[in-house]
DNA sequence: TTAGATGCAAAGACTTTGCGCACTT
DNA sequence: AAGTGCGCAAAGTCTTTGCATCTAA
């Protein structure tokens, strides 16, 4: 897997403004009648602090940053229930391991086969498409969980250049 | 994971027909200056009359229900040479296993997070959308990976009269 | 003949689970 | 005090890889 030293931005304009505060997700977890503890409010910060999708490794080393006591098989715990609890929503975007994201922010994703990097768009580009298959074939989108796989306009003209 | 009963058909209409036979694909793996074998025709095999999209371990029990001494490490290794050649394409659509299917045929998938059935659907349905993600990001769609989670027409009732 | 393909088994990556102690409520 | 949540370690699932043997060309 490649990393990527330039990062696309995220087309933000027009989206709702998230509002995925850590006090927030932790209401919804005594909401939920669950126990909100450090390991949690940990998860909640590192998911709010970074802002992209993350793997269920990227969140455990984030969190054992700041506590290095939390075992990678509770966030996987506490990812189950955020995700019952509809704080997240995760996806299997490339080959390998699911990443999870704040359910509230996150419309769909595009992901660069290339370079492997991913960006996330508003949920309106879907509106028609969602139309469509309804019309269609009856099916309904489920717009957490829309995840495109393409090429990135940097990678495209990286293999004009080199073809 | 859910058995069902009813399926849905596929939608055909429209659709470029394959021609994906065993002996095309094997042409394929000669033009590749690889050998053709016996797992590698009875996989090419398994692939053409299986018209839908297979998880490795459906391939590979398909498989060794005429071959029983062919090994699952065989398999993963001809599909990921059929991957290689453009023969298959593969997509990880729920959180499981990947799945594959003869690229020829295929535009998209809807799955069912429901039922967990997919179906293929023409690519044009993803025109409007890949020329809307093409000039907003520059972004290029790859129509083989194109997989959309949602709610199938039958579950959709089906939740309708539980509720 | 001979380089590529296979079977077997082990290793790897990612995820889930059982159990007893700790911590939240 | 009561019961959920946690750390640890083991198990499970899916996939890859090393190596000796076999086989297509």
């Amino acid at each position: 897997m490649h990393t990527l030293a330039f990062q696309w931005r995220t087309y933000s304009e027009g989206m709702a403004d998230p509002q995925n505060s850590v006090d927030e997700i932790l209401s919804t977890v005594r909401g939920g009648a669950r126990r909100v503890t450090v390991a949690k409010r940990t998860v909640a910060e590192v998911l709010v602090e970074a802002s992209g999708h993350l793997t269920v490794d990227e969140v455990t080393l984030a969190v054992q940053d700041r506590r290095p006591d939390v075992s990678p098989s509770t966030v996987y715990r506490i990812l189950e229930e955020f995700e019952e609890l509809k704080i997240v929503v995760h996806t299997h975007l490339g080959q390998s391991a699911a990443v999870y994201h704040l359910s509230g922010a996150v419309h769909g994703h595009l992901t660069c086969e290339v370079c492997n990097y991913t960006m996330q768009i508003p949920a309106a580009h879907f509106d028609v498409l969602g139309k469509d298959l309804q019309k269609t074939y009856g099916f309904l989108l489920d717009r957490h969980h829309v995840a495109i796989s393409g090429t990135c306009a940097h990678c495209q003209s990286v293999r004009r250049h080199n073809t």
